[in-house]
DNA sequence: TATATATGTCGACAAATGTAGATGTAACGG
DNA sequence: CCGTTACATCTACATTTGTCGACATATATA
Protein backbone atom coordinates (compact mmCIF):
# COMPACT_ATOMS: atom_id res chain seq x y z
CA UNK A 1 0.00 0.00 0.00
CA UNK A 2 2.58 2.96 1.16
CA UNK A 3 4.60 4.23 -1.28
CA UNK A 4 7.94 2.79 -1.93
CA UNK A 5 10.50 3.99 -3.72
CA UNK A 6 12.87 2.03 -6.06
CA UNK A 7 15.79 3.49 -8.15
CA UNK A 8 16.81 2.64 -11.28
CA UNK A 9 19.28 -0.08 -10.13
CA UNK A 10 16.60 -1.31 -7.53
CA UNK A 11 14.39 -1.50 -10.49
CA UNK A 12 16.07 -3.95 -12.97
CA UNK A 13 16.36 -6.44 -9.78
CA UNK A 14 13.03 -5.90 -9.38
CA UNK A 15 12.42 -6.87 -12.53
CA UNK A 16 14.31 -10.35 -12.22
CA UNK A 17 12.35 -10.92 -9.19
CA UNK A 18 8.87 -10.41 -10.53
CA UNK A 19 9.76 -12.20 -13.61
CA UNK A 20 10.51 -15.54 -11.54
CA UNK A 21 7.18 -17.09 -10.55
CA UNK A 22 8.94 -18.36 -7.87
CA UNK A 23 10.98 -17.10 -4.90
CA UNK A 24 14.15 -16.93 -6.89
CA UNK A 25 17.99 -17.00 -5.18
CA UNK A 26 20.55 -14.52 -5.12
CA UNK A 27 22.75 -16.91 -7.49
CA UNK A 28 19.76 -16.69 -10.24
CA UNK A 29 19.40 -13.06 -9.62
CA UNK A 30 22.80 -12.75 -10.16
CA UNK A 31 23.26 -14.87 -12.97
CA UNK A 32 20.35 -12.66 -14.51
CA UNK A 33 21.97 -9.02 -14.27
CA UNK A 34 25.51 -10.34 -15.92
CA UNK A 35 25.74 -7.95 -18.11
CA UNK A 36 25.05 -5.00 -16.00
CA UNK A 37 28.59 -4.74 -14.66
CA UNK A 38 27.57 -4.56 -11.33
CA UNK A 39 29.69 -6.36 -8.55
CA UNK A 40 28.53 -9.33 -6.64
CA UNK A 41 28.02 -7.08 -3.32
CA UNK A 42 26.22 -4.30 -5.24
CA UNK A 43 24.00 -6.79 -6.25
CA UNK A 44 23.39 -7.80 -2.44
CA UNK A 45 23.18 -3.99 -1.61
CA UNK A 46 20.49 -3.37 -3.90
CA UNK A 47 18.54 -6.79 -2.55
CA UNK A 48 19.28 -6.04 1.43
CA UNK A 49 17.75 -2.26 0.65
CA UNK A 50 14.95 -4.08 -1.52
CA UNK A 51 13.73 -5.99 1.67
CA UNK A 52 14.84 -3.05 3.88
CA UNK A 53 11.79 -1.11 2.25
CA UNK A 54 9.30 -3.72 1.94
CA UNK A 55 9.84 -4.06 -1.48
CA UNK A 56 10.95 -7.76 -1.42
CA UNK A 57 11.05 -10.37 1.20
CA UNK A 58 14.10 -12.77 1.91
CA UNK A 59 13.44 -16.28 3.11
CA UNK A 60 17.02 -18.78 3.74
CA UNK A 61 17.08 -21.60 1.88
CA UNK A 62 20.01 -23.62 2.89
CA UNK A 63 22.95 -21.11 2.59
CA UNK A 64 21.05 -18.69 0.23
CA UNK A 65 18.27 -16.13 0.21
CA UNK A 66 15.79 -16.24 -1.78
CA UNK A 67 13.08 -13.38 -2.64
CA UNK A 68 9.91 -12.90 -3.48
CA UNK A 69 8.09 -9.17 -4.38
CA UNK A 70 6.36 -7.48 -1.71
CA UNK A 71 4.71 -5.57 -4.51
CA UNK A 72 3.65 -6.73 -7.26
CA UNK A 73 4.80 -5.13 -11.02
CA UNK A 74 1.31 -3.68 -11.72
CA UNK A 75 1.25 -1.77 -8.30
CA UNK A 76 4.81 0.00 -8.80
CA UNK A 77 4.01 0.39 -12.53
CA UNK A 78 0.49 1.83 -11.61
CA UNK A 79 2.48 4.05 -8.56
CA UNK A 80 5.14 5.34 -11.03
CA UNK A 81 2.40 6.09 -13.60
CA UNK A 82 -0.17 7.84 -11.13
CA UNK A 83 2.91 9.91 -10.05
CA UNK A 84 4.04 11.58 -13.74
CA UNK A 85 0.23 11.81 -14.06
CA UNK A 86 -0.29 14.28 -11.14
CA UNK A 87 2.99 16.00 -11.38
CA UNK A 88 3.06 16.77 -14.85
CA UNK A 89 -0.27 16.47 -15.81
CA UNK A 90 -2.57 18.35 -13.15
CA UNK A 91 -3.77 14.74 -12.51
CA UNK A 92 -5.45 14.59 -15.73
CA UNK A 93 -4.56 10.90 -17.42
CA UNK A 94 -6.37 12.08 -20.68
CA UNK A 95 -3.36 14.94 -21.00
CA UNK A 96 -0.70 12.28 -20.73
CA UNK A 97 -2.16 9.93 -22.90
CA UNK A 98 -2.37 13.13 -25.62
CA UNK A 99 1.30 14.28 -24.97
CA UNK A 100 2.52 10.82 -25.45
CA UNK A 101 0.26 10.48 -28.50
CA UNK A 102 2.33 13.71 -29.91
CA UNK A 103 5.91 12.43 -29.27
CA UNK A 104 5.71 8.07 -29.08
CA UNK A 105 5.46 6.18 -32.24
CA UNK A 106 2.14 4.34 -32.77
CA UNK A 107 1.36 2.35 -35.29
CA UNK A 108 -2.21 2.16 -37.00
CA UNK A 109 -2.38 -1.00 -35.40
CA UNK A 110 -1.57 0.20 -32.06
CA UNK A 111 -3.85 2.98 -32.54
CA UNK A 112 -6.63 0.44 -33.60
CA UNK A 113 -5.70 -1.97 -30.51
CA UNK A 114 -6.40 0.84 -28.36
CA UNK A 115 -9.42 2.32 -29.21
CA UNK A 116 -11.18 -0.74 -28.97
CA UNK A 117 -10.03 -1.34 -25.60
CA UNK A 118 -11.49 2.03 -24.85
CA UNK A 119 -14.80 0.84 -26.42
CA UNK A 120 -14.23 -1.44 -24.54
CA UNK A 121 -14.08 0.24 -21.29
CA UNK A 122 -17.01 3.04 -22.26
CA UNK A 123 -20.07 2.14 -20.86
CA UNK B 1 19.40 18.59 -26.01
CA UNK B 2 21.09 16.98 -23.17
CA UNK B 3 18.94 15.37 -20.49
CA UNK B 4 18.63 17.92 -17.67
CA UNK B 5 17.50 15.78 -14.78
CA UNK B 6 15.36 18.36 -12.34
CA UNK B 7 14.66 16.88 -8.63
CA UNK B 8 10.70 17.07 -7.78
CA UNK B 9 11.25 20.70 -5.91
CA UNK B 10 13.01 22.14 -8.51
CA UNK B 11 10.33 21.07 -11.14
CA UNK B 12 8.17 23.50 -8.68
CA UNK B 13 9.77 26.33 -9.63
CA UNK B 14 10.27 25.11 -13.12
CA UNK B 15 6.84 25.07 -13.39
CA UNK B 16 6.69 29.05 -11.95
CA UNK B 17 9.32 29.50 -14.42
CA UNK B 18 7.22 28.28 -17.22
CA UNK B 19 4.03 29.87 -16.03
CA UNK B 20 5.74 33.22 -16.87
CA UNK B 21 5.78 34.28 -20.07
CA UNK B 22 8.64 36.28 -19.87
CA UNK B 23 11.63 36.46 -17.80
CA UNK B 24 10.79 36.33 -14.18
CA UNK B 25 12.19 37.88 -11.14
CA UNK B 26 12.76 35.82 -7.82
CA UNK B 27 10.53 38.04 -5.89
CA UNK B 28 8.18 37.18 -7.87
CA UNK B 29 8.84 33.19 -8.06
CA UNK B 30 9.52 33.38 -4.49
CA UNK B 31 5.95 35.18 -3.92
CA UNK B 32 4.42 32.28 -6.22
CA UNK B 33 5.82 29.44 -4.48
CA UNK B 34 4.97 30.81 -0.86
CA UNK B 35 2.66 27.72 0.38
CA UNK B 36 4.98 25.20 -0.42
CA UNK B 37 6.81 26.54 3.02
CA UNK B 38 10.31 26.82 1.75
CA UNK B 39 12.56 29.59 3.34
CA UNK B 40 14.38 32.36 0.93
CA UNK B 41 17.29 30.68 0.58
CA UNK B 42 16.07 27.23 -0.41
CA UNK B 43 14.34 28.19 -3.21
CA UNK B 44 17.62 30.54 -4.26
CA UNK B 45 19.49 26.90 -3.79
CA UNK B 46 16.84 25.27 -6.60
CA UNK B 47 17.31 28.51 -8.67
CA UNK B 48 20.85 28.50 -8.80
CA UNK B 49 21.26 24.63 -9.13
CA UNK B 50 18.64 24.76 -11.84
CA UNK B 51 20.81 27.56 -13.65
CA UNK B 52 23.73 24.97 -13.21
CA UNK B 53 22.18 22.78 -14.72
CA UNK B 54 21.46 24.32 -17.89
CA UNK B 55 17.26 24.27 -17.14
CA UNK B 56 17.39 27.65 -16.61
CA UNK B 57 19.31 30.78 -17.88
CA UNK B 58 19.69 33.96 -15.30
CA UNK B 59 20.08 37.56 -16.10
CA UNK B 60 20.67 40.51 -13.62
CA UNK B 61 18.29 43.18 -13.94
CA UNK B 62 18.69 45.95 -11.13
CA UNK B 63 19.65 43.72 -7.89
CA UNK B 64 17.74 41.05 -8.60
CA UNK B 65 18.29 37.97 -11.04
CA UNK B 66 15.48 37.42 -13.54
CA UNK B 67 15.16 34.23 -15.09
CA UNK B 68 14.02 32.50 -18.40
CA UNK B 69 13.74 28.93 -19.07
CA UNK B 70 16.33 26.95 -21.32
CA UNK B 71 14.24 23.90 -21.70
CA UNK B 72 10.81 24.04 -22.69
CA UNK B 73 8.07 22.24 -20.54
CA UNK B 74 6.92 20.00 -23.40
CA UNK B 75 10.58 19.36 -24.08
CA UNK B 76 10.69 18.32 -20.85
CA UNK B 77 7.78 16.25 -19.92
CA UNK B 78 8.56 14.58 -23.17
CA UNK B 79 11.99 12.74 -21.55
CA UNK B 80 10.29 12.05 -18.34
CA UNK B 81 7.38 10.26 -19.81
CA UNK B 82 9.37 8.54 -22.67
CA UNK B 83 11.81 8.12 -19.71
CA UNK B 84 9.06 5.83 -17.79
CA UNK B 85 7.18 4.46 -21.09
CA UNK B 86 11.22 2.73 -21.42
CA UNK B 87 11.99 1.74 -18.26
CA UNK B 88 8.57 0.65 -17.46
CA UNK B 89 6.87 -0.29 -20.26
CA UNK B 90 9.97 -1.82 -22.63
CA UNK B 91 9.35 1.50 -24.95
CA UNK B 92 6.04 0.46 -25.93
CA UNK B 93 3.54 3.83 -25.73
CA UNK B 94 0.60 1.56 -26.47
CA UNK B 95 1.36 -0.75 -23.12
CA UNK B 96 1.67 2.68 -21.10
CA UNK B 97 -1.61 3.90 -22.19
CA UNK B 98 -3.06 0.42 -21.82
CA UNK B 99 -2.17 0.45 -18.11
CA UNK B 100 -3.27 3.94 -17.80
CA UNK B 101 -6.24 3.08 -18.93
CA UNK B 102 -7.05 0.16 -16.40
CA UNK B 103 -6.26 2.44 -13.14
CA UNK B 104 -6.99 6.00 -14.30
CA UNK B 105 -10.18 7.81 -14.54
CA UNK B 106 -10.79 8.49 -17.57
CA UNK B 107 -14.31 9.90 -18.30
CA UNK B 108 -16.94 9.18 -21.49
CA UNK B 109 -16.02 12.21 -22.56
CA UNK B 110 -11.74 12.16 -21.95
CA UNK B 111 -12.38 8.80 -23.76
CA UNK B 112 -14.31 10.74 -26.92
CA UNK B 113 -11.90 13.31 -26.94
CA UNK B 114 -8.67 10.55 -27.18
CA UNK B 115 -10.49 8.43 -30.01
CA UNK B 116 -10.78 11.69 -31.84
CA UNK B 117 -7.38 12.76 -31.33
CA UNK B 118 -6.29 8.89 -32.46
CA UNK B 119 -8.11 9.51 -35.49
CA UNK B 120 -7.31 12.26 -36.29
CA UNK B 121 -3.86 11.29 -36.44
CA UNK B 122 -4.03 8.25 -38.02
CA UNK B 123 -3.55 8.10 -41.44
C1' DT C 1 42.04 -30.94 6.72
C1' DA C 2 43.70 -26.74 4.29
C1' DT C 3 41.68 -24.24 0.84
C1' DA C 4 39.01 -22.27 -2.64
C1' DT C 5 34.15 -20.87 -3.43
C1' DA C 6 29.74 -18.94 -2.53
C1' DT C 7 27.14 -15.85 0.20
C1' DG C 8 25.66 -12.55 3.47
C1' DT C 9 26.78 -8.30 6.41
C1' DC C 10 29.08 -3.81 7.34
C1' DG C 11 30.95 0.26 6.49
C1' DA C 12 32.26 3.64 2.99
C1' DC C 13 32.25 7.09 -0.43
C1' DA C 14 30.27 9.94 -4.17
C1' DA C 15 26.58 12.35 -6.51
C1' DA C 16 21.96 14.23 -6.44
C1' DT C 17 18.47 16.44 -4.00
C1' DG C 18 15.94 18.79 -0.19
C1' DT C 19 16.49 22.27 3.02
C1' DA C 20 18.46 26.12 5.37
C1' DG C 21 21.69 29.22 8.31
C1' DA C 22 25.43 32.63 7.99
C1' DT C 23 27.34 36.36 5.40
C1' DG C 24 27.88 40.18 2.44
C1' DT C 25 26.01 43.98 0.03
C1' DA C 26 23.54 47.37 -2.34
C1' DA C 27 19.42 50.05 -2.37
C1' DC C 28 15.70 52.38 0.41
C1' DG C 29 13.39 54.98 4.01
C1' DG C 30 13.98 58.36 7.38
C1' DC D 1 24.31 58.94 7.47
C1' DC D 2 22.33 54.65 9.29
C1' DG D 3 19.43 50.97 10.15
C1' DT D 4 16.21 47.96 7.49
C1' DT D 5 15.30 45.45 3.44
C1' DA D 6 15.84 42.57 -0.30
C1' DC D 7 18.73 39.67 -2.52
C1' DA D 8 22.63 36.71 -3.80
C1' DT D 9 26.31 33.50 -2.49
C1' DC D 10 28.51 30.02 0.28
C1' DT D 11 28.67 26.45 3.29
C1' DA D 12 26.53 22.73 5.53
C1' DC D 13 23.92 18.77 6.71
C1' DA D 14 20.62 14.86 5.91
C1' DT D 15 18.71 11.36 2.89
C1' DT D 16 18.57 8.46 -1.15
C1' DT D 17 20.77 5.89 -4.53
C1' DG D 18 24.65 3.79 -7.01
C1' DT D 19 28.76 1.22 -6.19
C1' DC D 20 31.98 -1.27 -3.75
C1' DG D 21 35.78 -3.32 -0.68
C1' DA D 22 36.65 -5.71 3.59
C1' DC D 23 35.15 -9.33 6.49
C1' DA D 24 33.12 -13.44 8.34
C1' DT D 25 31.37 -17.95 7.52
C1' DA D 26 29.79 -21.97 5.73
C1' DT D 27 30.39 -25.32 2.23
C1' DA D 28 32.50 -27.93 -1.11
C1' DT D 29 36.79 -30.07 -2.66
C1' DA D 30 41.52 -31.39 -3.57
Amino acid sequence: MKNVSIGDSEFEIMKVVWGADEPIGSAAIGKAVEGKGWKRTTIATFLARLVEKGALAAEQRGKALYYTPLISEREYKKQRVSGIVKSLFDGSAKEMVAALFEDENFTDEDIEELKAVFDNKEK
